[in-house]
DNA sequence: ATGAAAGCGCTAACAG
DNA sequence: CTGTTAGCGCTTTCAT
């Protein structure tokens, strides 16, 4: 391992002469910077960034903690992530809490005890209003910026995050345009803060039309392609008489339109469907689904933006981005019958 | 910032009582043990990696550096890297080269900087034999894991690779064996090397059956969406009188898919279609795929083994693991009119 | 324009 | 069982 000393050594200089050529410090002649630089390029220098951390209190590193970098929403934010944050010059360390709590504090104490300059954080979702450690990260004055929504127990960190609740309001929105009037609506986990966003954009342009929203038409549905399956089936076998169905994502989407497809309904002849999250590849699905876009690289670089004012100690605040409606092919306008049963109905 | 000076003045202890402790050395009573964490835990003690790491030469760092982290293999791979990473007590540092080989060098020499002790790199493929990161890495002794096919500069590197010959000629033995005798193969990039493993199962396949290789049944396709419907169009207009399709890749299936259903013809009853790689989702596409599934996870965790071995200067191996046939509703048995022509024609 | 001394926070090596 | 000394590789500070 090739030291500065052994530089200055092989130049006939001072350790801190080769310290200053290298870091393009001021008041060096020119000779003895060509002479230092290309015995350290022959020597093959490489500076050790710890022991410059060590001296100089700054690590030049940054962490993501996210549940699981499989999720593709994850993964383009990541993808943002990683690409500004090199440009900064900064590390980047990565880590996955799995949802798991623990796992989650036991990775956040690891980038602490590497001297972080900074976090981006998906928090696990806790049913406890507190978390140590996030007093802790408090505690520290650590720079925080939360990815998505923020639980209670770091309401007060900024953050970025998608608007899932007008996200999801286009949606019901575009379903009302084309004439749909009883909407389903697959919903997520109720404790996931993102699911109750998704029913309250779905009430609220409900609401909008004076269409008062039936509970009847909110069905359970978790998160993944069985959970829609299922759910879609329950509100074919409850006899709702929906014409449309958005769902909390798309994979609850395309369970959904498996099992409605499965009872003979076509799509969207029969009913409408709309997914939540633009899933890559949904495009090409049995039927393509009209869905919500999140602006998914847009949040990683607003992430980085907040962070860089955090850095530089200036005022920061959380920002909230636009959705967007992406219409494909999975939704229509309701079939004349059940329209004018439904209005007969309304 | 609370230091283990700090802790010892409270203490009453000298600093080094402190860094035993709080390392779980021998030889130290349990009553100062006691005094020492309790002392530690009320002062928010968070240990210095850096400082640990300055003096006793070991970072506990470990690097990855990946094309895009947005790729569904790639962010498999990555879980899995993370997930036993951690579990081992390394923190993992990510990098994406973005497919730049000029951005792919700087991370590699940032990760030098951090004096990481080992990397897994899935490298920028290169027209050049040689590379000058790879030889700083080799002149280094870095340990280094190759994720997928080692390119020229990086032969003599330890790797894990899915069996991409094996795996092509799976899909071209299942299409054989459903009857087809004519395969068109819509070819991956040329300097790519997993595209010229996949064409060499192909033919591998073909020559078992004694069906010699025809040059006018591959296309050059690319690896996107718009690149599979362009080659499939082409193969039609040649008229080449293909049964079947296999692509050399997911994406590239699925444009083929698209194209060919727009032509009229029906899948898998006019044409049989194949991809390549197990894109999550495909299975609920227009037509589901059957494809070639590669352990992605699997290739992530021998990826640490072999990593292991490496830090322990164990001797290690290149891991090449084996690709799994998908078979989903995008194959079937040849046309029999088709398949009587084509018969007459061979 | 260059150098000497000191120290960042920690631990290895040795002493008691 | 506990403490002292020295030093990891670098940069800050002050001197020349």
């Amino acid at each position: 391992m090739v030291r500065l000393v052994d530089i200055a050594r092989q130049a006939g200089v001072s350790v801190m002469t080769v310290s200053r050529v290298l870091r393009d410090a001021p008041d060096i002649s020119a000779a003895t910077k060509l002479r230092v630089r290309t015995i350290a390029q022959q020597m093959g220098y490489v500076p050790d960034v710890m022991a410059q951390g060590l001296r100089t209190r700054a690590s030049r590193l940054l962490g993501v903690l996210l549940p699981n970098v499989t999720d593709p929403a994850a993964s383009r934010l990541l993808l943002a992530l990683e690409e500004r944050t090199h440009e900064l010059g900064f590390d980047l360390l990565l880590a996955q809490s799995l949802h798991q709590a623990d796992r989650e504090e036991l990775c956040l104490r690891r980038f602490l005890a590497r001297r972080v300059e900074g976090l981006f954080i998906a928090p696990v979702y806790r049913l406890t209003p507190f978390a140590p450690v996030y007093a802790d990260l408090r505690r520290r004055g650590t720079r925080v910026v939360v990815l998505g929504p923020r639980p209670p127990f770091c309401e007060d960190f900024v953050g970025v995050e998608g608007d899932d609740v007008a996200g999801s309001s286009f949606a019901t929105r575009h379903l009302l345009e084309l004439g749909h009037r009883r909407i389903a609506c697959l919903a997520g986990p109720p404790q996931s803060p993102v699911a109750q966003a998704q029913l309250e954009g779905y009430r609220r342009a409900l609401r909008e039309q004076n269409l008062e929203p039936d509970d009847r038409l909110v069905f359970k549905a978790g998160v993944t392609f069985e959970d829609g399956a299922r759910a879609a089936s329950q509100m074919l076998a409850e006899n709702a008489g929906a014409t449309a169905v958005q769902a909390c994502s798309d994979a609850v989407a395309t369970g959904a339109a498996a099992a409605l497809l499965a009872h003979g309904l076509r799509i969207p002849t029969d009913i409408s469907l709309v997914g939540y999250g633009n899933l890559p590849g949904t495009e090409h699905h049995r039927v393509p689904l009209t869905t919500v876009s999140q602006p998914k690289y847009r949040l990683g670089t607003a992430a980085i933006e907040v962070m860089l004012r955090l850095l530089r100690t200036e005022p920061a605040e959380t920002r909230r981005l636009p959705a967007e409606l992406v219409v494909r092919s999975s939704t229509g306008p309701p079939q004349r019958q059940i329209q004018l049963w439904t209005q007969g109905n309304a």
